[in-house]
DNA sequence: GGATAAATATTATGCACATAACTAATATGT
DNA sequence: ACATATTAGTTATGTGCATAATATTTATCC
């Protein structure tokens, strides 16, 4: 690939992921949220209670970032951590009467922002579009080990 | 759009920024720069000596970060900020001839990255995808107001 | 069962990027 | 020409997310 395809190809992901970012902070704003924290929100909404290290796989976070994440909605009200009983390590995270609240604002919200960013694709790329995305993300998967070259590993 | 397409959308879309990102760290990472400076340095490659608000104008950062970027960048010495002559405001960037051989550097790190990105995705998705991007990119674009909706604003 | 390895969470620190508030220089309007 | 508005850049501050180092608990292996 030529530097010219490449660099549109980086710069379009960069700038996509500055914006789309942004827009979501302005949309998350009114409602007292800071970008990444909805992630949280709709997952726990979704999968129910479960401990950070879950957490940490399924929003694509590390375990930091998850503990700053988890302290914060907690201030907020909006999540509980209480000790998980069969392992005093690990601390269970659930939402909270105004999480479940805040989170079903954050579903429509999440819906106008998609809708909103999606404007004026046709419909076909639209569909394809998360698949593709999801792939392109899966190639640059710093935690899996590098495939040495064009084969995808094995289920 | 219902719940479930509009998760898969903005997800993808998060999970993408935060991979592609912390993967153009790692292959930055041998070469001492940090995410963002990259882009700077291409951009003075292809454009040649320009000032800070056309460079914030140009990578799509807000004047301040612009201004940490340039004072990194001039501290490893990779460019230049000289006073402009017509405008005693202005501050040139410029790359120097270290500045010039990492920006090479970059280039075919960039194309590395981009390949590696795109693994796996037929040629015709590929090529559209700049495209895409650039669409979704402009649809989420805080800085120009948003149409009030579907409508796109006039020149 | 006692040493060792692994897992969970946290603290400390560093980076990019943002907004708000500010200074200094240039344009502009009467 | 002077008051005013705009523009270029900086400083201060706050956010998310990362890595490295650390405690604490649990699992594993003679």
């Amino acid at each position: 690939m030529d530097f010219e395809q490449a660099d549109a190809v980086n710069q379009a992901i960069r700038l996509l992921s500055l914006r789309h970012r942004a827009r979501a902070a302005a949309l998350l704003a009114p409602l007292g949220l800071h970008p990444g924290q909805e992630v949280l929100l709709l997952e726990l909404a979704r999968t129910g209670p479960m401990i950070q290290a879950q957490i940490s796989e399924a929003i694509g976070c590390e375990p930091p970032s998850v503990t700053l994440m988890t302290r914060k909605l907690e201030a907020s009200g909006h999540i509980t951590r209480t000790p998980a009983p069969s392992d005093r390590r690990a601390s269970v995270v659930e939402l909270t009467d105004s999480g479940r609240a805040l989170a079903d604002q954050v579903k429509q919200l999440w819906c106008t922002l998609a809708e909103e960013t999606v404007t004026g694709l046709p419909a076909q790329t639209v569909g394809d579009l998360p698949g593709v995305l999801r792939t392109l993300a899966g190639n640059v998967d710093t935690r899996q080990p590098r495939p040495s070259h064009g084969r995808r590993a094995p289920a």
